[in-house]
DNA sequence: AATGAATGAGCCTTCATTCAT
DNA sequence: TATGAATGAAGGCTCATTCAT
């Protein structure tokens, strides 16, 4: 019976750290954060950190892996739910958007800086699948629903796919405008057609 | 006197140890670059190399503003020389595609490392006017010859760009296979009739 | 009442800890090994670990002692039987022999760091005298018994102890082939007649 | 030419650090000993020392190799001088025990520390071959000159070498009294005979 | 008695940068 | 100009030890 009381208490702490981590994440992006750093944030000492993880990546992976999980398994399961498909697919335009306007507080820059500086293959094939995966679910839904008839849905999936990265990169370079984001996604609508 | 050999000498062995700090910027990406690596590749002494160069991103800069430099002037001089719309979008393309099946012996991992990691506005927007410059040049050339006809030539330009940029950004990640780089760019074309 | 109990759970505990102890010892020597592994070895809380012993060369030392007791009683044990001198020596030997053909097994690797690391005097006494009185104990058996006529008796003794003794560090640093163990005793064999 | 000396600068440097450094590994043994210790010792700033040594045990091994050079070279040189075999045989035990009975300035301790610690075979032979070199050079112009006749001349050698070094450990444990050292050593000499 | 989270000192190592020569 | 030795700040990590529960 102890055990199940410590395992949520270390979870509960790593939570509290992650939360903490994700602040600095956001402010710093992911290669100019340092051990100390997320220690600092988290208001303990050096050993205590470390007895919850053991490196900056760690940390990272985990926060990312986080935010991510409850991201993206919200949508999948409005998707569930069996809704209209052009609502959702306006629905999720719609996050993207709000999203790409207000990057700041996002830890995507970071993330970006991780993919880039790190060889992690099995973390860049988790992200790249949950965009994917995501985007052909909506788009699998207008094909059952019959709001769209596309025998190619799966390459306009990928280009989904591509221009909303291409949008995330220059969105945190310069920054976009919201007629920019919005001419953009209204020739993505009008390949559906 | 003695001034213009003086910078000459400068500008030469400037251009010499850019040449051998490329090779370091490929293999190793920006954040992972210390002086050391670039001064051994230059075959010089530390002090020597500081007499040059006062740091990492100063060596970068100039080595992406140098290529940059080259690799579309060429381009675009071609433009000038007014030839047919189709063959020079498909050399566009099949230049691009080039580039994207083989990342391995380009800067552009470096080149996004350092734009993401470090916050350098000016050379961010040099980086994206480049691109986008290129690219709206072509389609105007098209409108010019009556090749295509469109309202909104400069959002269909601006969707290349972002369309490219995806395609480098996860041929950088993963690598992208010859044919599905081929199917997005012909779904761009596509939007050009 | 609640004195006497504990204590014998004190005893009991500690003595289970020292038999993980030593395997953590014969492993990985004295000055590698931490509290972490000991405790680990023991299979019990830091805090419960603590509880019985404060420090490693703490429980080293009571590791040691406990071996050592029960390793030469039972040879001085023997002596005190009378039996033949030379099947004693070759008992003696035959038994040293095992030994430093089989150093794995044993703790004189990690004996051996812990008293050149460690400055602990009455430690060294007890390890030396250890070995003198034995071998004291069975030339004296001999002198008794008429097998063996020597004034300097005391002296061969301690040169028996010095080879030995010399012996045991090369078979640490290198090994021993069987044959250079026989060798050696031989030699230290002679010196007796 | 800037090499040589350039060469020559860093040697020196080298050997400073190292007669600070022995110091030090006098004082302390070996496995105590921390890189700050080297570098305070040597007084330079951590980056400096770096650049000559990059660990503990590469100055220690230097520092040793570079003592048993000096100290065994002299020996062997001056058996080829041809000296009578019983003077050379005295001087040499006179040698052995001008150190047993000096241990405090020698770093025979922490050598023992670093043999037993460290797991470095190869230096492991260099220290055993110089000791038996040593001897069996010594008593084999025992048997050129005619001053003693043995088949089993190397077991001897083998015998001497291990008495030698458990007298060494004693002389660390415990120390040992001069009076001990000669009767050792007097029983050793009777072996010749 | 027992637990294990928390502490903080201490060590190691790398780098950008300076400076006497 | 060129050299490379020297600096010191910065970051990473491990461990013995304590303490509230």
């Amino acid at each position: 019976m102890a055990r199940p009381v410590d395992e949520k208490n270390r979870e509960k702490m790593q939570e509290s750290i992650m939360e903490t981590a994700r602040e600095v994440f956001c402010e710093k992006g992911y290669s100019a954060v340092t051990m100390s750093d997320l220690i600092e944030a988290a208001g303990m000492s050096r050993g205590g950190f470390y007895f919850y993880y053991k490196s900056v990546d760690e940390v990272f992976r985990e926060a990312v892996r986080h935010r991510k999980k409850s991201l993206f398994a919200e949508l999948r399961r409005s998707i569930e739910h069996g809704p209209d498909f052009h609502e959702l697919l306006d629905d999720y335009f719609s996050k993207q958007k709000m999203r790409l306007l207000n990057m700041g507080g996002s830890m995507l820059r970071a993330l970006y800086e991780y993919l880039f500086t790190q060889d992690d293959a099995e973390f860049r094939n988790e992200q790249k699948n949950n965009i994917m995966d995501t985007v052909n679910a909506i788009l699998q839904l207008g094909v059952r629903q019959g709001a769209i008839r596309h025998e190619h849905i799966d390459l306009i999936a990928e280009h989904f796919m591509y221009t909303i990265e291409g949008l995330n990169v220059m969105a945190m370079f310069q920054g976009l405008a919201e007629e920019t984001i919005d001419q953009q996604f209204d020739i993505l609508k009008n390949m559906l057609t």
